[in-house]
DNA sequence: CTGAAAGCGCTAACAA
DNA sequence: TTGTTAGCGCTTTCAG
């Protein structure tokens, strides 16, 4: 069976103490060179790996942080889910912080009392895991949430605003019969980008029409769904805003595919600046969100939260419109 | 600060030992009902959280597993990588087993020592920290890979028998002229994906076409790049074989968007039976893959391996050809 | 059925 | 600069 060594063979095998062991694999104090190349060689001879749970034990803290992401159909399957994993999860392996994935249903319970931080990607659905956490006194950053009820950090993307610039632009070229595709209900950003849409009317004076805004999921299929629905409309929008890019290269999809042109006979911006946002059929026109700067500032947050550094910050990260091919003056 | 209430706060609320303490949390050997009682009570009065890394500490073994994934942006971005993201992280979830995530790069140099067991979930770029994990005795299991010559688990689809099913379909319907988007060659199952194409050809004596064969990388850009130089040919294939229903997705954008019919002009079958592929501009023929089911597996595998109920096993799920609306006879 | 005590592997005073 | 030692919180014999 398995038998890893363990210090106390290092130890042995170099001739010192285990002190010193530990030294210089933590290379804390200094430690005499011969001593310390002693200490190397047995460590590579024995393959010694320092046992981290023991560690952690001792430091009563672990150097693992949970990521906390809710299993929602519609936002797991998103460009942004995707892009907060590996985003997080690459930070985490370049500051060697070891992240663990909780991909949770509102009623999972976890025991989060045996990590060193945690990062809820959404708080709508884990609002109460979000509170035991700051009661438990967990290092705690909430990412593209603005909490205000509550002392924990939060590193946002400001929704709100970027759906605004979209919808302005639009406003700008001269449209104003504009449709909005949404996503949904489910997650503050889709909730602070409906928002948007509806401050950007209602500062030009545009009254809301009930049938120009329809209610994605982030699914490709919510989109052709809307697509469709707002195509069939007797009065048809002359252009439409839509809260994430995929959902907007499959609205643009429908629209080739009944054969009107975009943008000419319609014109699309979407959310997100997915990279396949430069290639689809047309080039879109979108909010670029720096999803992998939240991922950073998230975890370089906790990273100080954790080392009783930094305190409770709220960062709100700006979005920016990027112009492409899918829009033309009205 | 936190101060967590530990096993012995329990032990003396309740008025007895820390062992006792310890039988009740553990519904370990029988107590007194009473005792039980008490201990219960102080549990909860105490919010008592067993402290884990104490406990696998103890024990010798963590309740961890690793899930390891490249970051190669093709593979990443692909309904595969999140869907056995999801897929382990849900079964792990209901297991009670801690998920932890590492997105690798080639030259990451993971410390696996620390973990109970390992899931690769691509062993092409990862071969080295396999056979580390091997050396070590940590139980491992590999997914979507077949590994031979290494005494590890492996849990993986039928990739090759599946592709060949697809061509064969098509070739059934009459068609000689299939051509071929792949997902390139940086994994095992894409590579097998390639060798069913090939031999599907083969098999009926019909000679390998280079002009057909175009390579992939999962991505929608390669999808489009390669659907239009596949109908800038000047002998169009009648139909083609894609190693991804996403890829295979937005071929048929780029088809219809130059005018063209499918199935009527051209035949399309996909791979991986993604949910969308029922709700796109066409229902995909596609291959279905049993995803969900080899994460389970591979989880539960991996789980009595932990244990030391497990031995080494191989096991090679099954596809399943899923006829929709994307091909016609020739 | 219950409690005392010996560790699991490591860190961090403290003493030398 | 180095070694000794006391834990970190828990499980698990082993006696009682």
């Amino acid at each position: 069976m398995r038998k890893n060594s363990n210090i106390e063979d290092v130890a042995k095998l170099a001739g010192v103490s285990i002190s010193t062991v530990s030294r210089v694999v933590n290379k804390s104090s200094t430690v005499r060179a011969s001593n310390r190349i002693c200490v190397e060689q047995a460590v590579k001879k024995l393959k010694f790996k320092p046992n981290l749970i023991a560690k952690a034990l001792v430091k009563g803290k672990s150097n693992t942080i949970a990521l906390v992401m809710p299993r929602y159909e519609g936002i797991f399957y998103s460009y942004y889910a995707l892009e907060i994993i590996r985003g997080i999860g690459t930070i985490c392996e370049s500051l060697k912080i070891d992240l663990l994935l909780h991909i949770t249903h509102p009623n999972t319970n976890l025991n989060l009392s045996n990590v060193g931080g945690i990062i809820f990607a959404e708080v709508l659905s884990e609002r109460k895991q979000l509170e035991e956490a700051v009661a438990l006194n967990i290092p705690t950053v909430a990412i593209n949430n603005l909490i205000k009820d509550l002392a924990v950090s939060c590193v946002t993307i400001n929704n709100k605003q970027g759906a605004r610039e979209a919808v302005d632009y639009l406003l700008d070229l001269g449209h104003r019969d504009i449709a909005y595709i949404s996503g949904g209900n489910l997650t503050q950003a889709a909730k602070d980008r409906t928002q948007g849409y509806k401050l950007a009317l209602a500062a030009r004076k545009i009254p809301l029409r009930g049938e120009f805004m329809i209610e994605g999921d982030y699914s490709r299929k919510s989109a052709r769904d809307a697509a469709e629905k707002l195509l069939s409309l007797k009065n048809k929008p002359t252009a439409i805003f839509v809260a994430s890019d995929d959902m907007a290269q499959e609205a643009i999809s429908v629209i080739l595919e009944k054969g009107l042109r975009v943008p000419d006979d319609m014109s699309i911006v979407g959310f997100d600046d997915n990279p396949s946002s430069i290639y689809g059929a047309v080039p879109l026109t979108t909010i670029r969100q720096p999803l992998m700067v939240m991922a950073q500032t998230a975890v370089k947050e906790l990273d100080l939260l954790m080392n009783g550094e930094g305190k409770i910050s709220r960062i709100c990260l700006p979005t920016k419109l990027i112009i492409r091919d899918s829009c033309l003056p009205r």
